[in-house]
DNA sequence: AGGAAAAGTCTACACGATGTCGATTTTTAC
DNA sequence: GTAAAAATCGACATCGTGTAGACTTTTCCT
C-alpha cells in the first residue's frame, strides 16, 4: 500500500532506476532472441539499455543475474495465470483447458521458458525457479489424474509419478515445437493431450 | 584392415597422438563430472591430460570441439548397442526390453548424455549428434506402437507423433532421474514403461 | 643406422569479456 | 535550495581464449 495520502494528483514516484531495470530486462530478452545467451555480452545489454557496462553493474551483478531476473519476471506471469485458472471438475475438460492454456504460455513466453530450461543446471537460481514452476504443473496434473480415477500415491504406476513423467513430456515436446512454429506447437499439444487422456484412462 | 603383413610380432603402430587424444577425452569426462562444463577450462583439460594448453590446441580447436568429440565417442556406443539389439515381435516384451536397455545406457553414460542434451542448442554439432540419436529411438518406438495396433501416420494421435512425445518423455524423465540415483532411474523407468504400455493400448 | 619429413610440444603474445573501484554527476526528498 | 541517495562513467586488473613461431621427438624410408 504505497502512497498514504492520494491527494494531489501526483502519481506515486517511480524511481528512475525502475525504468532502467525494465529497459535492461527488455533488452536482454530481445538480445536473447537475436543472438542467444552465449553470444550476448554484458556490453550488448548495457548498450541496448542506453547505459555503459559500469552502470549496468549497479543494477545487476552479472549477466546471469540479469537473465535470472528476466526469468523471474516471466515465471511470475505463469504463476499468476496458473492461480487465476478456474478449476473444472470434469477431467476431460480440465485436460483440454490445461493444454490450451499451456499453448498460450509457450506462444507468449516460449523464448524465456526455453532459456530458463537451458540454464537450469548452470544457474542454480533459475533451476529453482523452474523447478517450482514444474512442481505447480505436476501438482495440477496429479489432481486431474486422481479425479479421473488413477490411484493416488507415488508408486511408478500411480498418479504422482505419472504426473511427473507427463509434465516432462509436455515440457520437452513444447520446448522443441516452440522452436519451430505455432502450427507445430498446436500439433504437439494435440499429441500430448491424447497421451494424457489415454494415461488417465479416459480413452479406450 | 591395417598391417598388410602380420609377420613380426610388432603390433600395429598406434600413434602417440591417439593415446593423447583418448587421455584428453577421458580427462574431459572426469572434469565434466567434477566441475561441470562452464567451470571446466581448456587449461584444466590440458593439465589433466599431461600437456600444456598449446599442445591441446594441436588436437582440438576449442573446448567445444573436445566435448563434441567426447559426445561423438559416447553416442557411437549407443548406436552400436542399438544396432545389436535383437528385435522382438511381441510388443509388450519389446517395450520391457527397450526400457531395460535404456536404463543401462543412462547408468553407464548418463553424464555425457546429459551434457549432450545441455549443449544441443549452443553447439550445433552436438545438437545434430543428439538429434540423430533421438531419431533412432523415435523410429524404434514408432515401430513398436504400430505393431501394437496404433495406426501408422503423422497425425497427432497416430504412431509417429506419439512416439516422438514418448521419446521426449523418456529423455527428460531419465535426464532428471539420472542426476539423483540409480534407484530413481529404476522408478522412472517403471513409470515411463507404464505410460508407454498404456499409450500402446496394451493396458486396460 | 641415419636423416628428412611429419607429428607433437612449448612459451609468448594479442584479444576480448568480465567484474571492481573511485570519482563525478544527476535525482530525490525534505 | 541543499544535502543525501541514486545513478553513471571511464579506467583498471584479471582471466580465459586462440594463434604464432621455434623447438623436440617420433616415424618412416633406404
Amino acid at each position: 500500500m504505497p502512497g498514504h495520502h492520494p491527494a494531489r494528483g501526483r502519481r506515486a514516484a517511480e524511481r528512475k532506476g525502475d525504468v532502467r531495470e525494465r529497459a535492461i530486462l527488455d533488452t536482454c530478452e530481445a538480445l536473447l532472441e537475436q543472438k542467444g545467451y552465449d553470444a550476448m555480452t554484458v556490453g550488448d545489454i548495457a548498450q541496448g539499455a542506453g547505459i555503459t557496462r559500469g552502470a549496468l553493474y549497479f543494477y545487476y551483478g552479472s549477466k546471469q543475474e540479469v537473465v535470472t531476473a528476466l526469468v523471474a519476471r516471466t515465471v511470475e506471469h505463469l504463476w499468476e495465470r496458473s492461480r487465476a485458472t478456474a478449476q473444472t471438475d470434469e477431467p476431460r475438460q480440465a485436460i483440454t483447458a490445461a493444454m490450451r492454456r499451456t499453448v498460450e504460455l509457450w506462444n507468449e513466453h516460449g523464448l524465456v521458458m526455453r532459456t530458463a530450461i537451458d540454464l537450469s543446471l548452470t544457474v542454480p537460481e533459475i533451476g529453482e525457479l523452474w523447478n517450482h514452476t514444474a512442481d505447480l504443473f505436476i501438482t495440477a496434473i496429479t489432481a486431474v489424474l486422481e479425479r479421473a480415477g488413477i490411484q493416488a500415491g507415488t508408486a511408478p504406476d500411480q498418479a504422482s509419478a505419472m504426473a511427473r513423467a507427463l509434465c516432462w513430456m509436455i515440457e520437452r515436446t513444447f520446448y522443441h515445437a516452440s522452436q519451430e512454429s505455432r502450427e507445430k506447437l498446436q500439433d504437439a499439444s494435440a499429441t500430448c493431450e491424447h497421451i494424457w487422456l489415454t494415461s488417465a484412462g479416459l480413452i479406450t
